[in-house]
DNA sequence: GAATGAAATTTAGCAGACTAAATGTATCAC
DNA sequence: GTGATACATTTAGTCTGCTAAATTTCATTC
């Protein structure tokens, strides 16, 4: 018993992310993003000038990942790069005009995704559901 | 307050996945396996023989995804190919030696990530984890 | 039975994600 | 200042995932 209801939970969460993650996808496409560049843009949006190695921490991946990501975003006018001009190994990202007015619309879809996510979810429920999910995090790290 | 709660989870229910698609990937490669492909394998030990159509059911994904899985863990030698006698659009995949000796050592590797995952969680919350998840998966197709 | 349409798979091309290895720059010790 | 070491980024190559378009085979309809 202990075994099913395990189980179900790790293959819930796996279904749960990856069509999420195409909802995002299909969704971002609208605002020519990728799923993902949402993300390190918000980093953006917090404020620019940040570095790569920020960004990886931010994104909680791998610095290549971030070398493409930035890559496709500079090629679509999102982002700009800039050499340091103390440290001549950093890289720091700006924000186009462009970047900048995607704000507003991404966190619009930000919250229809969440509210489809949620709905007919009670408050009491979803505090509860985010404390346990805090504790999953903290047991995988 | 409504919208922080959902944020975090939405955010959360994020780090989890991807985490602990870090973590997975991490363990299987120890077999010689990447990550994905074990779930694919699932559906094999379950009973080969299966269409690559089949395997997209399964795995919630596109064909092409699935040619690419296919080919991947057949020049890895767990699988092999065979095109249907009735008919010759269809290619049933069927499990090799070397991948039917996997089932076992998989089944331990899903084990001690689940139990990583809900450890220190209760009985009682893990259900309740559970049944708020499978009211989000109904939320989101 | 030839043409049309539907289904299963593949190809091409792109994105996020990874590892391993290379490059370029900075720092620090001697 | 030269050499060793550390750090930020990039390159090359692989995988899962996607879409769009091509291919092959089957089924239907006229």
């Amino acid at each position: 018993m202990t075994d099913a209801v395990d189980c179900d939970i790790r293959q819930s969460l796996d279904r749960i992310s990856s069509q999420m993650r195409r909802n995002y996808s299909e969704s971002l496409r609208e605002l020519n993003l990728y799923v993902g560049q949402d993300n390190l843009l918000y980093r953006l949006w917090l404020g620019d000038g940040v570095t790569q190695m920020q960004l990886c921490e931010h994104l909680k991946c791998e610095p290549p990942t971030v070398t493409n990501m930035v890559k496709s975003l500079e090629q679509n006018g999102f982002i700009y790069r800039k050499r340091d001009v103390d440290d001549g190994r950093i890289m720091r990202i700006f924000l186009t005009d462009k970047g900048k007015e995607l704000e507003k619309p991404v966190e619009i879809k930000w919250r229809e995704q969440q509210e489809k996510l949620l709905q007919s979810i009670s408050m009491e429920d979803r505090l509860i559901v985010r404390k346990l999910m805090q504790q999953m995090e903290r047991n995988i790290v």
